[in-house]
DNA sequence: AGGGTTGCCCGAAGCGTTTCGGATTGGCAA
DNA sequence: TTGCCAATCCGAAACGCTTCGGGCAACCCT
């Protein structure tokens, strides 16, 4: 079938071991001998068998995430974006990346077991951290290398790459605040995820920073839909004495409910209301109906290249604060904020 | 780190000969002697090593799906449906089910070739048949088991799993025949799709066999979208004279469009169109909107059990017979025909 | 009783790789 | 000369599993 290291040896008149060491570029082989394996390696178009390294040495190349099984369609789409973003990243860092779908009802820490006593996967991308998340727990426990897309609490003890939302509920408060507005309404993303509780935190800190009772009503928890952003501006919206006059959509579906719905109530952005928004940049989500918007914007695409990197720090043993990566988010003025009416 | 056979075969004083037997249910293993074996793996949480099988074997009980790289968004959600379906399919069997998205400008044939060669893969489940697939041709080269959703020609010489599409083409058409229509439209999907021609041809059979001639002008290829299914229509339905009474839509979605379309012409279904559509019924893709239509109806969500079957009797060396499966269709009637006007 | 069959079991080899410990040089200082 | 060091190399063991070939009873048939 393919060639193995026993051809090169052949070859070469080299041992298996040293070829073996030169491929992998250890540094008791002289240049001459690595070039001459490297030669012998292309031209019998050499490709190790991951299954014995992974025997022999306890890696695979293999890394992966597990879909845990309850997410329904309206994330479908990222989840396919994810999957050829990190799929490309590790490649180009010569790893394999691979998905698994956890089954229904199926445990999903029981799943990532699965994968690493089958002793093919190196480590996993973990999504969607919770409060002291069991999935970290187990990995931890076993020892096996993990990178968290996202994080719980300031500074966890494993890597990962977020950015920072509490910053960008802060900021998006602060954009209104400083137009003068004083009822800002926040229709937030699920209230399990963290950081969603950032976000509503950054929110909390700049209003009592600038003085103004946060008013817990103000704030909406759920599913970051567009039908989500359409039902609870009506509800924010309803009283007339009590209305915000500016609201924060957790990202573009909720903003594009905003806007049906303000529209269906005869609200013009931003003479009656003004909204800003977090915009993952998605590409491809239909979102050509939604009227720009000012707020923050941070491209979720560029999450993948450091948590690839991260990952494979840690796979390799690096330094946590070497694994750990922050990434930037930009504010943009769109012209959805006027001072209130 | 986990037990092994060797922990096993201490544990109950057989060989770890026997005992790798046993738990794999060769036959000249005693029942007594089984049982026991399985008694221990199961106390000592034994679980086994796939590298280490796969190198032993040359199998490693993970199966993959290749994604291809140009796809587009509007068919992210299925297969997000189809990646749960087979995991869940082949974890039913044993097996573990894993996607990798191919990078972009990258050779699908030269990724399944690294998932071979890194020995960690024992087959392929394949999307969407190219004419002569070169994915085809390069892993029966290399004796690499596949299964293919959906098919080449009538009798492919590989493991699949499809359903009659010459039939559902032919089957749409006639209902239409059948009320009395002669000028039929038929908005397809992607010409380079094999379903799409054998609907086509079936479209083709009915109406010659009805003695009607085939006016290639009233067939449309195209991305099976929403506006695919609205633009074709306008163009259908330009000319006054010329119009088709009646219209088959590949999939919802182009069903979708051209209901959208009629509504905007003024045309009523069915009084003066009469419109039929095959269903896959995909959930969850947001077709609230859409009237209930006559047509062919096919769950694409039970294709992935036959998938996953015909893949593990590909793996394990069963006749091509035997793993080579049709799927049938419903036809529904929910009153989208009428008689021509 | 001899020969064949059947049922159950085991030792050892081998899959392709990494890695540990040592072996072999040549050069250079003592 | 001797001893020592660095630079290179190699043999052999190990990873956990499957499988080939054979062994040993016990049984049945003639």
């Amino acid at each position: 079938m393919s060639a193995t290291l026993k051809d090169i040896a052949a070859l070469t008149g080299l041992s298996v071991t040293q070829v073996s060491r030169a491929l992998n570029d250890h540094d008791d082989v002289s240049a001459e001998t690595k070039q001459r394996a490297r030669d012998a390696a292309k031209a019998l178009d050499y490709r190790p068998n991951l299954s014995a390294r992974r025997l022999a040495s306890g890696r695979s190349g293999i890394v992966g995430l597990v879909l845990p099984p309850q997410d329904r369609t309206p994330r479908d789409s990222m989840f396919v974006q994810m999957v050829r973003g990190l799929s490309s990243a590790f490649s180009r860092h010569g790893r394999l990346f691979v998905l698994h779908a956890a089954d229904e009802g199926e445990d999903v820490v029981v799943v990532h077991r699965r994968l690493i006593d089958g002793g093919s996967l190196d480590g996993f991308v973990l999504i969607e951290p919770e409060h002291d998340d069991p999935r970290v727990a187990y990995l931890q426990g076993r020892g096996v290398p993990l990178v968290m897309h996202g994080r719980d609490g300031p500074a966890p003890r494993y890597p990962f790459y977020d950015i920072d939302n509490l910053a960008v509920g802060r900021a998006l408060t602060q954009m209104l605040l400083r137009a003068g507005h004083r009822r800002i309404g926040f229709i937030n993303g699920r209230e399990d995820m963290c950081y969603v509780a950032q976000r509503r935190l950054g929110w909390e800190l700049a209003l009592r920073k600038a003085g103004v009772a946060v008013e817990p009503d103000l704030h909406e928890y759920g599913q970051m839909t567009e039908s989500l952003g359409a039902l609870a501006t009506l509800r924010l919206m309803g009283p007339e004495g009590a209305r915000p006059s500016a609201l924060i959509a957790g990202n573009m579906l909720i903003a594009k409910g905003i806007y049906t719905a303000l529209s269906m109530l005869g609200l013009k952005v931003p003479q009656d209301v003004s909204v800003v928004v977090h915009d993952d940049m998605l590409p491809g989500e239909d979102l050509l109906a939604v009227p720009p918007s000012s707020g923050t914007r941070s491209a979720l695409a560029q999450s993948w290249e450091p948590l690839a990197e991260g990952l494979i720090g840690a796979i390799e043993g690096r330094a946590l604060s070497q694994t750990q990566h922050l990434g930037a988010f930009e504010i943009v003025d769109a012209g959805s904020i006027a001072p209130p009416p």
